[in-house]
DNA sequence: CGAGCCGTTGAGGGGATTCAAGCTCAGTGG
DNA sequence: CCACTGAGCTTGAATCCCCTCAACGGCTCG
């Protein structure tokens, strides 16, 4: 596991453009900017940093001194952490919009790994802008604590819902989850067996043995990769409700 | 299950001793704050309020627009939720000094249900209280960011190590969280075999069978009334390490 | 080609659930 | 005083789900 590289990394003139039009700016942390408070962002001496990951990355590390916190701009993130025991356990999934990194605003120590499921876009905002903004543009303050405990509030969701009942019905449920950060023609990142495991709390055979399941009913159809895979939502839906769940 | 009564709901006046010397100010919310910030904290139209609730009694619910947060000073509270599929599940223990419904601040409704496990002395801090709080005492802004962040956080870790990994080890982390809230010579609340079932995702039968292995053991015993237990820490300890957690 | 990784599938065993029967204890009312 | 009752806890027995161990096939890459 290497440290992301930095592929692009734009000059700050070039940056204020992508900002404004960016895709995600309504849905992302600054989209509660005024325009004014947009432009001020880029004058800074700390800029934000638009940098794309590949696949497998770390962005940022449990326990590292966080300096910055990230908006998912393309992308899946995941974000884990190891149990007591040594177990190595996916807390979240971040997808497009989500602010991740957040616990660096207050100083502390980043609280698990973040790494990239899929090819990743973030921008990278040092926590230096963010004190200074949430200074100079108070309506800030409010959409970060929201975005902040909207995160956190996920991961646990996310951890309840797919930590209880048989195993096969946590499988659809993570399939539901990820539908939801479905690309076009509902093509969904799947993850390694290994990590299907760890999201779920099972043994590998057993995440294999439920995919496998799947394909057969034609819930699923694996891409060719291993990485990424059709989704027929109505199926899905079916199936899940034959599972007593939704 | 009814709403919470009002057992004592001291005066304004007599409440500001009641701060200065209470017994958690330090840990708690507020031990940020200055005497001139404390003395504020009384004089508003929406004073804090003590209050004291038996066991099992409601503190607040899930989906109720929130107007307070509260700090626990004595006792216990559990925060519930509903997982999908109805199983109820226990997110979170909260003990002395910690803060409980702290969404409230952001106007969003209570994202659990709060409920006490022992008799509970509380404070109830408004949010309007809250908000100009935070105006004029910014040093309350980031001891509140860190305390929200350290409770759902707490939350998290809380739900990872309690559902991982056999079943007796689950019981045995349990007891080693409970104990850290232990009274005065190892008196521990010990949860009803069906809210521990709740908590680690299990039966209540193989709860039952749990707790009676560790009473023959010695680590636990049980004492009149079935809600509380005395805890062998160092029984406990060893019964830990030889489960390799820990 | 062989090495290694990933995924799949089978067989076996163990731990947890489920179903079910007693048990203790507090409260109630005859 | 004592049977009656119901809630909570315990314990047993049978079943089943899931984990572990294991073998095998496809694929990439040196």
């Amino acid at each position: 596991m290497l440290m992301p590289r930095v592929i692009a990394l734009r000059p700050a003139q070039v940056q204020i453009d992508a900002c404004r039009g960016c895709s995600v700016r309504e849905a992302a942390l600054f989209g509660a900017l005024s325009e004014a408070g947009l432009s001020l962002l880029h004058t800074d001496r700390m800029p934000i940093e638009a940098l794309d990951a590949p696949a497998d990355h770390l962005i940022y590390r449990l326990g590292d001194a966080g300096s910055a916190a990230f908006t998912v701009r393309e992308g899946l993130v995941r974000l884990e952490r190891i149990s007591e025991g040594g177990r190595r356990c996916i807390v979240r999934v971040a997808g497009r919009g989500e602010l991740i990194g957040a616990e660096a605003i207050l100083g502390e120590r980043y609280t698990q790994d973040a790494v990239a499921c899929t090819p990743v876009s973030l921008c990278r905002i040092p926590i230096a802008l963010l004190e200074r903004m949430q200074r100079e543009e108070p309506a800030l303050q409010l959409a970060l604590m929201r975005r902040w405990q909207r995160a956190l509030d996920a991961a646990l969701t996310w951890r309840i819902d797919l930590q209880t009942g048989p195993a096969h019905h946590r499988v659809l449920r993570l399939l539901d989850l990820l539908g939801r950060h479905a690309g076009p023609d509902q093509t969904i990142w799947l993850p390694r067996r290994e990590e299907i495991a760890d999201l779920l709390g099972m043994a590998l055979e057993t995440a294999s043995r439920s995919i496998s399941r799947l394909r057969r009913d034609g819930v699923l159809d694996l891409l060719p990769g291993g990485r990424s895979a059709r989704l027929d939502g109505v199926r899905l839906g079916s199936a899940l409700a034959a599972a007593g769940v939704a």
